[in-house]
DNA sequence: CGATAGGGTGAAATCGTTTTCTTATCAATT
DNA sequence: AATTGATAAGAAAACGATTTCACCCTATCG
């Protein structure tokens, strides 16, 4: 019926009041130079015609668009759901809407999201490098045409952006440690792409660990692949194969944890009867598992706040970080019921 | 060090190429009339400068932004987690940047996404509306000036616009009359807010199969509040102190049935053995809760699918729906093991 | 009383594109 | 030889705001 596409725009208003557009633009700017009756005026057409700006051609004139992107591996997974949320009301209470891209890991992906969030010229980005690499180009080059940048999560760009990460290390090490304390030894370790940050120090952690009590690695205990599900499964089905097994397994992320129960629910091996089971990430899902699964967590809310204000302030300030840092966030071992204490085997000759 | 803070322009390639900008926007918009040696000046001096287009500006002059937005309750919700995802990968396919905004059932934050998003002129919004009710007139100003939008989940719009919901009312009958065979009598139902279709629907749906089956509804074992966790955990408790306890609980959303069984544990109340337990929504969490739950599955990909697809439709015709019609998907029932058979109690006088 | 300062206002330029008009050239048709 | 028509290209207007500049007015100061 109503084929009205046009909007009202601020023409519209100057003509209702009876002032230039002007002097519109100065109301609703709030930028001074208007008398009261005419300030009542423009606001009285306001109302009546029900207007609401148009971001793009502010934005035009170098207004902010008040947008950010936030670009995640994977929406599905509870690690990054919670960041997502937290970042969105961090952002939202700084006047920012959140536009979301999601890259299952692809550089390809990625990079089209880049050219995207570019063209509609957000205020910034926060992004979790996807996995695959080869994209670094495109990202020094946005930075490189002004755009403010922070990683999260994982890092790739130390010399250029900032970054907040969890302290991956300590994590592993924390939990490795937990285990041998429980008389472990055969320790199976699974683990995601050894590229990024979270996979290479999390490695890092673990062998720490082991050598730090005096203990062989085992290279058939150890997994390194893709932090997925699927791979969570292969490795675990490996693993079970050996023999002896594994007194232990370390799945460093909820989608290896998922993969690794699925198969051991799968074989019907009790956890932590036959073998007891440490994960990284937390999600309230967990606690319902029998047994509760016993997790190295991440400071979510922290990482997401930090990566905002980081964000925020390049905004603010206009320019990059003078020497971009990497703020590492402490992780805490949330203990429940899925290890269990072992008798140490007699070292083999 | 570089302050370059201004983007390259179409002027910019004018004059490194030595055309008009007229000639270059017909090269970037292949809208003909160029030959091809100017052509390969052209896209040679696009490649040189790395120039990127300006979406604002395009949009300025009526060309679409690419952009859709999606507005949820909650993205901690493993319901809409699922469909968030779904929605973005199908906008994706179709060359369209999701943004999304989280209401958390607030009137007042999504009437300010509304506004956020109709000043970023987006060309399209699908929103699930939240429980809170009271926003009706800003969302049919929008529609009335021209934005395109589409209901999922939940419908208020009716007669304004196309909505995608699931069978509400066929997948509540379908659950109760599964514990009705089961030989149940007393079925607690837990639900929330009435004034949303999918509780209205659910509700529905218990009370006629409870009175298709002859059973009579204890009032007490009716708890009807909002799709919250904290909401489950509070009925619950009242639920377990009734004497004779219900034999069986349907909790009507993963939020539910999250409140619900935390409760169930605390108590150590053993499901389905004291009390069977039914649940709406699916996740790959609950596979693993023992014993797994028995749940009312809804097609997430195709509510996805189907809203994206009308949302299109409007955005491709330039006009809203003619006849504005709610799209219902069917529900499926995933049995698993948290319903025990009972034998039917003897009714009293 | 003339100069000055500054409040209030509008005309016009500007942002980066697309679109609408023109104009020019050249070949084909009458 | 004059008309038509297609192709190629540029000038200028337009989109909806903000910003710069210029102008008028009035009050204050010396």
């Amino acid at each position: 019926m109503t084929r009205i596409k046009s909007s009202v725009t601020i023409k519209d208003l100057a003509r209702r009041a009876n002032v230039s557009p002007t002097t519109v633009s100065r109301v609703l700017n709030n930028s001074g130079y208007v008398s009261e009756e005419t300030r009542l005026r423009v606001e009285q057409a306001i109302a009546e015609l029900g207007y609401q700006p148009d971001a793009r051609a502010r934005g035009l004139r170098g207004k902010p668009s008040n947008l950010v992107a936030l670009i995640i591996p994977d929406i599905l997974n509870v690690f990054y759901t919670p960041l997502s949320r937290a970042i969105e009301q961090n952002l939202k209470e700084h006047g920012y809407t959140m536009l979301l891209g999601v890259t299952g890991e692809s550089a390809d992906l990625y990079v089209q999201y880049l050219q995207s969030f570019w063209e509609s010229r957000v205020d910034g980005i926060i992004y979790v490098p996807p996995a695959s690499g080869g994209y670094s180009v495109h990202t020094r080059r946005l930075v490189a045409q002004g755009m403010p940048m922070v990683e999260v999560n994982r890092q790739r760009e130390v010399d250029l952006l900032d970054g907040v990460v969890a302290d991956n290390f300590r994590g592993a090490y924390q939990a490795t440690e937990y285990l041998i304390n429980l008389g472990h030894e055969r320790i199976a370790f699974i683990v995601g792409s050894p590229e990024i940050t979270t996979g290479k120090n999390r490695i890092k952690g673990f062998y720490r660990a082991m050598m730090d009590a005096g203990l062989e690695i085992d290279p058939e205990l150890v997994k390194i692949g893709v932090f997925s599900k699927e791979f969570g499964i292969q490795a675990t089905e490996e693993l079970l194969e050996l023999s002896p097994r594994p007194t232990a397994i370390f799945a460093t992320s909820n989608r290896l944890l998922m993969g690794a129960m699925t198969v051991l629910v799968d074989h019907k091996v009790r956890v932590p009867d036959e073998i007891s089971v440490i994960a990284f990430d937390d999600s309230e899902w967990l606690s319902f598992w029998q047994p509760p699964i016993t997790t190295v967590d991440i400071a979510i809310e922290e990482m997401a706040m930090l990566a905002v204000q980081l964000l925020l302030r390049w905004i603010r300030e206009g320019h990059p970080p003078e020497k971009p840092r990497t703020y590492s966030l402490s992780t805490m071992l949330i203990e429940r019921k899925s290890c269990k204490r072992v008798s140490p085997q007699p070292k083999r000759a």
